[in-house]
DNA sequence: TGTACATCAGTGAACGCGCGTTCACTGATGTAC
DNA sequence: TGTACATCAGTGAACGCGCGTTCACTGATGTAC
């Protein structure tokens, strides 16, 4: 053959990997083919010999980036520091670098309006993500469940950097990112509190 | 004049209010200048009498899209019933009617990538709504400012009601809108027995 | 009162362009004999 | 060892189509005289 074992695959992931850029960056309706192969060093023509169409590609494209994401958090869930989580998703740092940041705050409304399919295999993410968050967050006395803190957070997270991107003040947008930290922060520390309380 | 004085007004309302229910059904992007104008019931060729260009009426659209979301809000943020907009916001129907619902759940990842004169105006927006729902929280004592809440409270709803959007496990998507329900509600409480605590 | 002209919201065809997709082809390598 | 053929990742032109935008035109009404 021409090109060395696993050639393919390489190209495969790498025109991935554009994509996931190009749709976190431009969003996925405005992203072409043709732009993202140019980006991957190849032509139009070679798309269709590595997906089955456009929808094939955002669905799988789709599932790397989000699946990538998950398990830039795995190692500090496991430790409980979810505060570093919150630190870091709220920084000024992800705000600017929407290309290489959680594909859910870049594209979640989108992603309501892909195919089914590829809204399943979000789901599946999201699910596996909301339980490790879980297993950090026991239930508070009279408050919201450890399941229910899990799934407030991540909606805080994705709405408050969300707005942050949107906004054009520079410094109501760093308003903004303190305010979820603290917010965010608030929630966690109930739970955990409650835990604490609950051990004695 | 061949048209009734106010006519051309009326049209351009009635371009403004399709335009903003076709970007929340299918993305700003994904909305094209001839469509918008045929659900108005007009042809492609109109659309310049009315507007310099698919931007200006984005821009346009937005705005108004947005200042009706807050005005829905208006009376109930200022008789203190927060979580009576929590309620609605959260609820099933809004989650099913993208399409006349909030502009900021169906479109904020779009809106951030939109021309500055569209981000300012969608900015100064979001500082009337959190200036009028912090009035309602004041700060509680070592926690969150009252500020703070709101802006966390604004990312909550939008990110919470955006993923029951898109999964698409119906019972799922259920349950993370009674997770964000019960959040905010922890959030809105906290302020709430925070002042009562200071007024003793 | 009747006629000629001005106004202007809206029509519909056309512009160049990029979209997603198809397909005949290229050319470097591996395999068969 | 040399030659004929198979393989297959990638090329690049072409397909029909819809995009945002432009523009000559229509036709009902208002105004001037």
């Amino acid at each position: 053959m021409r090109y060395e074992k696993g050639h393919k695959n390489v190209t495969h992931d790498r025109i991935l990997e554009v994509a996931a850029h190009q749709f976190r960056q431009q969003g996925i309706a405005a992203s072409g083919v043709a732009g993202i192969m140019s980006d991957a060093g190849l032509t139009n023509g070679a798309f269709y010999a590595h997906f089955s169409s456009k929808n094939d590609m955002i669905e799988k494209s789709l599932e790397r980036a989000t699946d990538e994401q998950w398990q830039q958090f795995a190692k500090a869930i496991e430790l409980g520091r979810l505060m570093e989580i919150v630190r870091a998703y709220l920084s000024e740092d992800h705000r600017d670098q929407a290309d290489s940041g959680c594909p859910s705050a870049a594209l979640l409304p989108e992603i309501s309006r892909q195919e089914l399919s590829t809204r399943h295999s979000y789901t599946e993410s999201v699910r596996r993500l909301v339980d490790a968050v879980e297993r950090q967050l026991p239930n508070i006395p009279k408050g919201p469940k450890g399941r229910e803190i899990a799934i407030g957070l991540f909606g805080l997270l994705v709405g408050t950097l969300q707005l942050s991107r949107a906004v054009d003040d520079p410094s109501f947008s760093k308003v903004i990112l303190t305010a979820g930290t603290r917010v965010a922060g608030a929630l966690i520390q109930s739970s955990v509190v409650g835990r604490k309380n609950r051990m004695k």
